[in-house]
DNA sequence: AAAAATTAATTAAACGTTTGTTTGATATCA
DNA sequence: TGATATCAAACAAACGTTTAATTAATTTTT
């Protein structure tokens, strides 16, 4: 991947958040990325491809890091709850823009084959949170809950606060221009929240 | 509002759900509404005051049932978050085509002025609820939690498994053709699933 | 009640823009 | 010299919208 594609991209994903894929045109994207408007389809192909670009190269951060906590040996299955809860808040709070368009085509039924690519962007990491969850189950360590409810509990929580800056400003009596996603504390407060809520519906307090 | 123009807005809330307000055409609403393509214009001037339209009519069923929930003096501050749990899911399971219409928009920073219509639509509901949790605090039946955060968690494991069938139905280990918000059973759990997160997250057992 | 006049609804066609994409010429670099 | 990159310009198609003519419905007048 050239560093011009790159480019192109980081400034496509900014774009897509913004206004959707349909309502991004090829000519703002190349004005905003400063090229020309023929370096798209001379670089991508298409518009569409170059969106299939743009989740090959943003969709590598997802894994890794998950992984290692789900065979951590040494830490107990609530503290790997908890870890998934700031290593998932931190990967994407950071991610936010490229999260929102991919949050955006799941949504649509236009260009179904897109819409699998992102389930198997996003699934891969909701099985590790199973699995952690459905051992605990089998430990005694977890009461019998029902996983993938629990892991869309997960997901849905920070998703709400994620996909709009206004929304999220109300809920929380902010201000119109305060952005929520870039404060330390904001973040901090989401994964509290998110952590205690687990610590008591998890425990098996026996 | 006459017959036609809510024909016309019913389907424009079928198109705009599965392909997003740019994605969808006049000439494809008039043939799915089997009118002529002057039609739309002739009724509501533009294809933007068409979704204002839209909005004014279906946000309609929002307002009304959490009020009546919230004042509701005989009965228990969990059992109020249990109903409301029950109502909202009912509601937002039926009307799930416009609700992820306007879940659409309000991620697009195109069009703010609708941004500000639907933040308009949806707070007053988050509100009510705040105002049950608070009290309940106050009261000594709950423990001292996040009040914004318990909200975001309620609505955004709704819209978790309401945004995306295709999501949805991997998450749960379905097939790809099962319909789950058509399944009494599965709204069901979900209503479970939460009634249960939120009385080990707010009782006090003190 | 019938006829005339007026308003509303519907249509096919066209309008001007914008869209994604392609072309062919020119510049840059190896 | 040959390949790659960049450009302004043009392309056809699709877009939201408007027009002008026609039909349907409603109201007014006789």
């Amino acid at each position: 991947m050239t560093d011009k594609k790159e480019h192109i991209i980081n400034h496509a994903v900014e774009l897509f958040a913004e206004k959707g894929f349909e309502g991004t045109s090829i000519r703002d994207l190349a004005t905003k990325a400063g090229v020309n408007v023929a370096m798209v389809n001379y670089y991508f192909g298409s518009k569409e491809k170059l969106f299939e670009s743009m989740l090959a190269l943003k969709s590598s951060y997802t894994r890794g890091v998950l992984d290692e906590i789900a065979k951590n040996k040494s830490i107990s299955d609530i503290e790997k709850i908890e870890l998934v809860i700031d290593s998932h808040i931190n990967k994407l709070f950071l991610n936010r823009k490229f999260h929102r368009v991919i949050h955006q085509e799941l949504m649509l039924s236009k260009r179904e084959s897109l819409q699998q690519a992102i389930v198997d962007i996003l699934y891969p990491n909701s099985l590790i949170i199973r699995g952690i969850i459905e051992t605990g189950i089998k430990n005694g360590s977890f009461k019998k809950v029902d996983p993938p409810l629990v892991i869309a509990t997960l997901t849905g929580t920070i998703n709400q606060v994620l996909l709009s800056k206004k929304m999220c400003n109300k809920l929380l009596n902010k201000e119109e221009d305060y952005v929520p996603y870039e404060d330390a504390k904001f973040s901090k407060r989401v994964a509290d929240h998110l952590k205690q809520l687990m610590r008591s519906y998890l425990l098996n307090h026996s």
